[in-house]
DNA sequence: CATAAAACCGAGCAAGCGCTAGTTAACGCA
DNA sequence: TGCGTTAACTAGCGCTTGCTCGGTTTTATG
């Protein structure tokens, strides 16, 4: 078989399966449940994909390309290393609302990639990481930090990542507001202003 | 049926559930599996728990109830706000390692519960919260920190939570050592000791 | 407007799923 | 010795799962 990686159509049905991923779960969603969320039949579904695993892959891999676009891109005419950790940060809390289900999926359902599915998605993920490991040690250089600097990258991404458990925008907090705490606390800056 | 919930075997069976709850998934793990890591058949689970979910439960709980007792007593005797955070904060390392397990599954599986289920362990998680609700209120008391308190329990435990995704002991840093800097950074102390 | 490619349908297979029913074996206690 | 309880067994039912396949419709292109 031969299929188009590109297609708009296969966009819109990788959109369509984030969302029925993130709702219920990989293992739990049929690919009947898939296929008529899409307005198709089920055995139309593999047209599109090879298999299962393959659009659960494909969810994953959107999400994070996605996440390394708007981060670049946040951070690229940005020099003050705060203003880039800022940046980074908001970056993040933005994809992870934006694309919440692709990023949801990638945290819940890693453990059903294969394998040879895992590995790339893996080398995109290091990708992303190194940015912030980037803006931290220029935090570091600049003296607005000091210590263990792949310690501090961990908890701060865990921190941020974390907030799909628990944070919806439009309830008394800011996206802004929250990446502002979040690297002021990183930076181990006294929270008296706010 | 009648089912013992406390038998010692039913905890026996709940910590190999947990095992592979958490290295496979709930819904990749057969009964069929369990049933061979435990060294009896399919049916014999059925005499130890109504349904597949019941054993989902029953990790969950036991891991939140563990949990609970390792942090209360962590800080009943101490009295400073600081210390008491840092007990806090290396108890939930130590349960988070000590049934790693379990705490993996709930926090991955949340999904696959009952409603009911669900309902009753929040409540245990909203007791478990509670008493970091608690901590931090008095850190605040003391003049430790400012700000927004229920928002800096959620990085806080965030951070903490996320260390199962990537924190090995034994391979560079210990435990008390990232409670430590977790705590630094959630009370903004400078870095510069270390 | 002809043709190829892409998208989809409908039926169904083989395997595996959670769970049930009825039975047996071992043990403590009267 | 006889009885109730607990824990295990065997066999398999009814259903769902991911996926296949041959054929049909829709869409894009020169």
């Amino acid at each position: 078989m031969n299929l188009n990686k590109n297609s708009k159509r296969r966009k819109e049905l990788v959109a369509i399966a984030a969302r029925l991923f993130c709702d219920q779960g990989y293992e739990s969603t049929t690919v009947r449940m898939l296929a008529d969320a899409m307005g198709i039949k089920s055995g139309s579904l593999f047209h599109h994909f090879n298999d299962k695993q393959e659009i659960l892959f494909s969810v994953i891999e959107a999400g994070m390309q996605h996440a390394m676009q708007i981060a670049t891109q946040a951070i690229c005419e940005l020099e003050q290393p705060r203003e880039r950790l800022m940046a980074l940060a908001r970056a993040h809390l933005s994809t992870l609302l934006e694309d919440r289900d692709a990023h949801v999926v990638a945290i819940y359902e890693w453990r059903s990639l294969t394998e040879a599915s895992r590995q790339e998605l893996v080398k995109l993920r290091d990708a992303y990481e190194s940015i912030w490991s980037q803006v931290i040690a220029e935090c570091h250089g600049a003296g607005l930090i000091q210590g263990n600097q792949g310690l501090q990258r961990r908890l701060a991404l865990g921190a941020l990542n974390w907030t799909v458990q628990w944070y919806r925008p439009g309830v008394g907090l800011e996206p802004d507001d929250l990446a502002a705490e979040l690297v002021a606390m990183v930076l181990r800056e006294d929270a008296c202003g706010k």
